[in-house]
DNA sequence: AAACGGTGCAACCGCTTCACC
DNA sequence: GGGTGAAGCGGTTGCACCGTT
């Protein structure tokens, strides 16, 4: 017998029939070695049969791999290796199996394991990983986003300069400002290290990798302290990310909190995208709490979504409430420029990536929103009353937006600036000074009217999410404003108008009297503020395209609860595409017999959308052709933590099958051709009480992307 | 000295990929 | 082409060690 040759096996009487576990004896050390010398690698599951090891092969191959195979390195890194590992994670992303195949004597674990501790430990500290002859403070934040923490090898061909320096922090820094909503990232982020980055590398990023801030339990307490201080000082060390924007808003950004049982993990990324520091304390966690007191039962824990609370305590000015749609804005402009990216990609190519996409938009789209939306149903006197914004039009009455979280820590950063300074105009008063993405972005006050120079209708929607200012929201220079908005049939002669004449029209406030009260669940509603022809757009867009989207517009649809005074959220629907696309396209499709999208998602033909470049298009069939099961990214399920069934979020592809089905319905029956008369629709739409909620399947305020099961 | 928390490392786990039938 | 098992990969966890309070 082997075992006879290669000495006595260990005593593992106690674990007879089990292959042990935990640590390895030199006994199995030795065993293993002589198995391997003897038979060579390989086959290692038959090593337990043939030399007595009661271990896995598994685990026979790791420890061999890691630790008993000749050649192998042992001891620190030295700075050569240091450098190359940088280099290599630069170029490589999380591939530590390719990094070591270029480290002679060093494992994928050790190299997995060094970065995972030393580097991320320089980088949330803020030291420069990099030696400061390659700091570079742009290239900094391209190589955090491409590969901070995360694999980003986007078809294995990083455009990333290896010698570019993520100087200081995660994106634990980050401090987005979130007012670019609805617009791809490229030109209108507001955001200088986000500017003309990979938008894939940004969300992949946020939404897979970051062991440091994605475990729970203990590896959440020990990124406690350094997330904190990361995040709440901004950029420590003087280079973060986004120095223009983090020093202030790091401390005006709400401090939320992720719920641990549902989606921790991304809540806490998506809190980082949208530039909340995260507060990883599980102890902390109020969610329930937000639940009962948004007196929607169960919704806290039905939500596909990550809910993130904020602290009931916050004063609730309109400002905080724009940060928070500042927020929201920013993670649907990730939405959209996931999108985007997605579309960009040639669909011969890059399949798999595509697909990549796919499944990290739905994970983006499922967290997406930024709040606990069961705490918006709920009404709440807030001590706005007590600080109440005199040209608040509802006098004081107001709707809590934050759960019940009465967490110093969340009310601590908040209240030293939250009624002094509004995030948002902290945020944008730093935006405002700043050139950014090469856009200088003016100072909103400066526009007298709604019309600015801002160049496309990305930054149409990025300045429009200036809901600080809604007297002073620029558009872009070639859209014609009409003559007179209507609400609700009350003319209004701006936007602005028009936005504040919601907040009087009777309706609406008739509605706030009653909004919250239990048994009083009110429909939404939705108040078109007119539309209007873009004379001017651009020959680009005005021309249309075969695949019913021009290639350069991709779906256009952002979804930005607009909390203009804390009253509503507003869903800003801004698309190229006829009304309702983005409004209750799903319901009437479900309603009209129309293919669920869900159903579109895999069903829909191709030619259904046309053969041009639409949007989507081949993204779609990109997804189709992806083999199932392959690649690493798995269809995150927004319900599993919570264990409640509810409508998923629709896929990328599903919501622009839905988008362009939508569209295409409406060329059909109308005989329009689009895209002649594109529209801008600002859509208020009420926040029901009890159980038809945003939390509801088809009422999200993603709404239109969720559907039920 | 004890408690506590951070760190580094080894090992495990779940999943994908590959090869073979 | 589909099924199956082995190997590989990357993320996560467990735990001992160490420094600090």
């Amino acid at each position: 017998m082997e075992t006879m040759e290669l000495g006595s096996a260990p005593d593992f009487s106690e674990d007879v029939g089990a292959l042990k576990k935990g640590p390895w004896t030199s006994a199995e050390d030795a065993i293993l070695v002589a198995y391997v010398t003897k038979h060579g690698e390989g086959n290692w599951n038959s090593v337990q049969k043939h030399s007595g090891l009661y271990r896995c092969g598994k685990s026979c191959r790791l420890r061999w791999a890691n630790h008993l195979r000749p050649n192998l390195k042992k001891g620190a890194f030295t700075p050569e290796e240091e450098r190359m590992i940088i280099e290599l994670h630069a170029k490589l992303g999380n591939k530590w199996a390719r990094m070591a195949a270029q480290l002679p004597g060093r494992t994928d674990n050790e190299i997995k394991n060094y970065w995972n501790t030393r580097i991320k430990r320089r980088m949330r500290a803020g030291l420069p990983v990099y030696p400061p002859e390659m700091q570079n403070p742009a290239a900094n934040s391209q190589y955090l986003f491409e590969h901070g923490e995360m694999s980003m090898s986007s078809g294995g061909e990083s455009e990333c300069d290896p010698g570019s320096s993520p100087s200081t922090g995660d994106f634990q820094n980050l401090s987005v400002s979130g007012m670019h909503g609805g617009c791809r990232m490229k030109s209108c982020s507001s955001l200088t290290g986000m500017s003309d980055l990979p938008l894939s590398s940004v969300v992949t990023q946020t939404l897979s990798a970051g062991q440091s801030i994605s475990s729970p339990g203990r590896r959440m307490k020990r990124m406690h302290r350094d997330t904190q201080c990361s995040s709440m000082s901004g950029a420590s060390g003087g280079g973060g990310l986004f120095p223009q924007l983090s020093d202030e808003s790091s401390k005006t950004m709400p401090y939320f909190k992720a719920r641990r049982s549902c989606g921790t993990r991304n809540s806490m990324r998506l809190a980082q995208i949208a530039g909340f520091p995260y507060d990883p304390d599980p102890e902390g966690l109020h969610f329930e709490e937000s639940a009962d007191s948004a007196g929607t039962p169960g919704s806290a824990m039905t939500s596909p979504y990550t809910a993130f609370s904020l602290p009931q305590n916050h004063h609730l000015l309109s400002s905080e409430a724009d940060s928070f749609g500042s927020n929201n804005s920013n993670n649907s402009s990730f939405l959209q420029a996931l999108l985007q990216e997605a579309q960009n990609l040639d669909p011969g190519r890059d399949q798999i990536r595509s697909a990549e996409l796919s499944d990290q938009l739905l994970v983006l789209t499922s967290a997406n929103p930024p709040m606990d939306v069961s705490a918006l149903m709920s009404p709440r006197k807030s001590r706005w009353g007590e600080d109440s914004d005199p040209t608040t039009p509802l006098e004081g009455r107001t709707y809590s937006m934050f759960s019940e979280d009465t967490s110093p820590n969340c009310t601590s950063n908040w209240d030293e600036t939250s009624t002094l300074q509004s995030p948002l105009t902290t945020v944008s008063s730093n935006l405002q000074a700043a050139h950014v993405g090469g856009l200088k972005i003016e100072n909103s006050a400066q526009h007298d009217m709604p019309c600015g120079n801002y160049g496309d209708e990305e930054n149409l929607i990025s300045s429009l999410l200036d809901f600080a200012r809604p007297d002073a929201t620029p558009v872009v220079e070639w859209y014609n404003p009409p003559d007179v908005y209507t609400l609700g049939g009350q003319p209004c002669h701006s936007l602005p108008e028009a936005i504040e004449a919601a907040f009087h029209h009777q309706d609406v406030v008739a509605e706030l009297e009653h909004l919250g009260a239990a048994g009083h669940p009110v429909a939404n509603h939705v108040w078109e503020l007119g539309s209007c022809p873009w004379n001017n757009m651009p020959a680009e867009h005005a021309e249309g395209s075969p695949g019913l989207l021009p290639d350069d517009v991709d779906v256009v649809a952002s979804t930005v609860p607009l909390p203009l005074h804390a009253s509503f959220p507003l869903i800003l629907a801004f698309t190229f595409l006829d009304p309702v696309v983005y409004g209750p396209s799903l319901a009437q499709s479900a309603a009209s017999g129309q293919p669920h999208a869900n159903e579109m998602r895999s069903s829909q033909p191709a030619a259904e959308s046309g053969p041009g470049p639409g949007a989507g298009s081949g993204l779609r069939a990109q997804a189709q052709t992806r083999p199932e099961g392959t690649g690493r990214s798995r269809e995150p399920d927004a319900d599993q933590s919570s264990g409640v069934a509810i409508g998923r979020p629709l896929s990328k592809n599903a919501a622009i099958s839905t988008l362009e089905q939508s569209a295409l319905k409406q060329v059909r029956e109308k005989g329009s051709q689009y895209p002649t008369q594109p529209r801008f629709y600002l859509l208020l739409k009420r926040l029901a009480s009890g159980s038809g909620g945003f939390n509801s399947p088809g009422r999200s305020k993603l709404g239109e992307l969720i559907v039920p099961d």
